[in-house]
RNA sequence: GCUGAUGUAGCUCAGUGGUAGAGCACUCCCUUGGUAAGGGAGAGGUCAUGGGUUCAAGCCCCAUCAUCAGCUCCA
């Protein structure tokens, strides 16, 4: 007998070898049919977890199915024999954990599917992603849309046929022969890397279709309810473009059909605040094909939009203590030689343009310009720290299949910043910049964040600049600012840029997604290639530290990333056209003009609708231009001195006078509120 | 760069080898109204670009460019 521990604390004892599914049948028949899989936990005092062991796990879980669960819970499938004392969760369909069991068993139907229809396929894996699951698979001719609806179709068959899944183990040699005959190369890849000589291998077969997978999979392949077939796409072979491109076939699977509805109606969502969507339906922006890919044409409203951002970042560097500087677009290529992006960043840059003097090269960064403004009169500690800043344009050749919308782009402008200055003001310094960095994001109307720390690799110190000690101190100084301002931080060993250690923050806008954007980071290569230094209190001569940072990262992904957070609905500071005028018939143009005469002289932003459209649809006009506040005047208003308000997203407010509603937009725009 | 899909009016899209279409937007006319679409008329296209097949190509074939979904890359 073996004890059973439920969620509820209470015990039962049953024989050795029941299952998940018994136990939950022994409670009620009904909750046998909604539950999807089993949570364990071994009643055992866990037992200490090796961290290689852990890392291992991580990383397979990346790309395969296979990873093993952590010993401390683990989800199991529901048929399993229980073999020893555990606490145990019955996952019903409401648990993520059951959605992932229920989407990769989806892709083991599709891989079903696929075999039965194109029985030459081969497969690589099918794990279930955040939104759905794919399977790799290999086969030389393309799948057509044709092919995937008939995937599809026949899924479907699958699932009628209401399949037992069976987890059956044998023999790793019997399973790498099964699958060296049958051709099957990812397979063998998969379980010589995932298991060792001697141990058993688990494969799961429903009808007749085995897979080599560690599972758990839902019970029988009926209880897939709700999937599609969403796409195909070319995966490489482990990711490396240097090998065999796959195809990767991906579709998505809930708990039953309403989901999938939601699921869809949502993506429809997303697609509604695409900043590329949004871009043309209020003609901020665009990308022209006959200027090339990835290069950016701001429309008059953007370009507002665009003025805004900058005049407020501009005057935020002078007031935190920033110079402003402008360096040139295309410089000799002998300077890049010097700072290394010849040698190092050469296929993002733009070939040279030969000229009769020399080859000049496009900037793909700002940072050799502001080292030749440090480096031009000797400087003293005094001198010290002296900050740099420029909304500069940079030109980065991305290759062909990257660009996106502003995300992605070729051509763009960073607010980039570099603080040149002692190793004893490097802390403050740093500090100022996260300091500097949040105000960006509040300013901005982004609540939350996650900071991730980047640093290197000791076990791979050739591929980074700089001494132990450098690394060291810059790490230290880092870390010491993050914790010392009770910042919670990710960090990432490893990831560090070549020449120093750096610290991003990511935001997360109104839909959850992460963005990177700000960036601070130490350099300890520049200032050695062009061999900057100071003068210091001492009288000797010193090399400064050199801070690269960037808030808004670039003003372009910035702009895209505030269009779609607001869905296009900008806060009052921000909006292109703040108030729109609607006068309810001509006889009203005149004190409509009067009115958006004293609004503009306030300093407003005002479109008036001349047009003889019904007031109705200058409404719908201006709604759909999302415009903060539009005013509508007919004979009581102007027999008022007033307008009648209608605010965005809130409807009809009713009358004011133009003082008081001038009184209350100006207060908004100087408060950056992100309210009505 | 790779795999697949797409490219027709300013926008969203129909058009399977035989005279280039719709709705919205635009211009003009009528309508002068009370909180998200009044009515009528008109104008607008090198069907992405370049080749090819055909008596005939928006449609079939090839190449190129761009966009989209992924992959890879992203100091």
């Amino acid at each position: 007998m073996i004890k059973i521990q439920l969620p509820d604390g209470s015990i039962r004892e049953v024989p050795k070898g029941t299952s998940a599914l018994d136990i939950a049948n022994s409670i009620s028949p009904r909750l046998a049919a909604a539950v999807v899989v089993a949570r364990v936990r071994s009643l055992e005092p866990a037992p200490a977890t090796n961290n290689e062991a852990a890392l291992e796990a991580s990383e397979e879980a990346m790309y395969s199915s296979h990873a093993p669960g952590s010993a401390a819970a683990r989800i199991v499938d529901l048929n399993m024999p229980l073999t020893e004392d555990v606490a145990l969760e019955l996952l019903k369909e409401n648990d993520p954990a059951a959605l992932k069991v229920v989407r990769h068993s989806a892709a083991h139907v599709m891989a079903t599917a696929i075999l039965e229809l194109f029985p030459e396929t081969k497969l690589g894996h099918g794990p279930a992603t955040d939104n759905g699951f794919f399977y790799d698979v290999y086969r030389d001719v393309p799948f057509t849309e044709l092919d995937l609806a008939a995937i599809e179709g026949r899924m479907a068959e699958v699932v009628r046929r209401d399949e037992p899944f069976v987890r059956v183990e044998e023999s790793r040699d019997k399973g790498l022969t099964d699958y060296a005959a049958q051709g099957e190369f990812m397979k063998i890849h998969f379980i010589e890397r995932f298991t060792k000589p001697g141990d058993e291998i688990s494969l799961y077969k429903n009808g007749g279709f085995t897979d080599f997978c560690r599972g758990p999979h839902v019970p029988s392949t009926g209880r897939v309810k709700a999937f599609k077939v969403m796409s195909i796409a070319g995966a490489y072979w482990l990711g490396d473009e240097k090998n065999q491109q796959l195809q990767r076939i991906y579709g998505t699977a809930f708990f039953n059909a309403k989901d999938l509805d939601a699921h869809f109606k949502h993506l429809e969502e997303i697609k509604a605040r695409d900043h590329r969507v949004l871009g043309k339906q209020l003609d901020l922006f665009s990308i022209q094909e006959v200027a090339g890919a990835g290069l950016i044409f701001w429309h008059p409203k953007g370009g507002l939009i665009r003025k805004t951002m900058e005049d407020w970042m501009r005057d935020e560097c002078v007031r935190r203590g920033y110079n402003l500087v402008y360096t040139p677009h295309i410089m000799r290529r002998e300077l890049w030689k010097i700072s290394g992006h010849e040698g190092f960043y050469s296929e993002n840059m733009y070939p040279p343009m030969e000229l009769d003097d020399a080859e000049y090269r496009l900037k793909p960064m700002n940072c050799p310009g502001h080292i030749l403004i440090y480096k031009n009169s000797p400087k003293s500690y005094r001198d010290l720290p002296a900050r740099y800043a420029e909304l500069g344009n940079v030109y980065r050749y991305e290759r062909s299949g990257t660009m996106h919308g502003l995300l992605r782009v070729r051509g763009f402008t960073q607010d980039d910043a570099h603080i040149f200055c002692t190793p004893e003001q490097v802390v403050s310094e740093i500090e100022a910049c996260l300091d500097f960095a949040e105000a960006v994001l509040k300013t901005f109307g982004f609540k939350e964040y996650r900071v991730e720390l980047s640093t290197r690799d000791p076990n791979k110190a050739g591929e980074f600049v700089g001494t132990e000690e450098d690394w060291a101190s810059a790490e230290g100084a880092l870390t010491g600012v993050l914790s010392g301002r009770g910042l919670s931080f990710q960090s990432f060993p490893g990831e560090a840029a070549f020449y120093g250690p750096k610290i991003d923050i990511k935001l997360v806008d109104v839909l959850g997604r992460l963005w990177q954007l700000s960036t601070v980071q130490f350099d300890f290569n520049l200032p050695r290639r062009f061999e900057l230094e100071y003068i210091g209190e001492d009288g000797a001569r010193h090399q400064p530290v050199m801070v690269h940072r960037a808030l808004f990262g670039s003003v372009e992904r910035f702009f895209g990333v505030l269009i779609e957070h607001y869905a296009g609905a900008f806060p009052m500071w921000l909006a292109p056209v703040q108030v729109g005028l609607v006068p309810i018939s001509e006889k009203h143009l005149e004190y409509a003009h009067s009115v958006k005469a004293r609004l503009e002289a306030a300093g407003l932003r005002v479109e008036l609708d001349t047009s003889n459209n019904k007031m109705q649809g200058k409404i719908r006009d201006f709604g759909l231009q999302k415009i903060p506040f539009i005013l509508i005047m007919g004979d009581k208003e102007s027999a008022t001195d007033s307008v009648s308000v209608r605010v965005r997203a809130k409807g009809d407010e009713g009358s004011v006078t133009v003082e008081a509603f001038l009184e209350r937009v100006k207060k908004l725009v100087g408060e950056h509120s992100m309210e009505l």
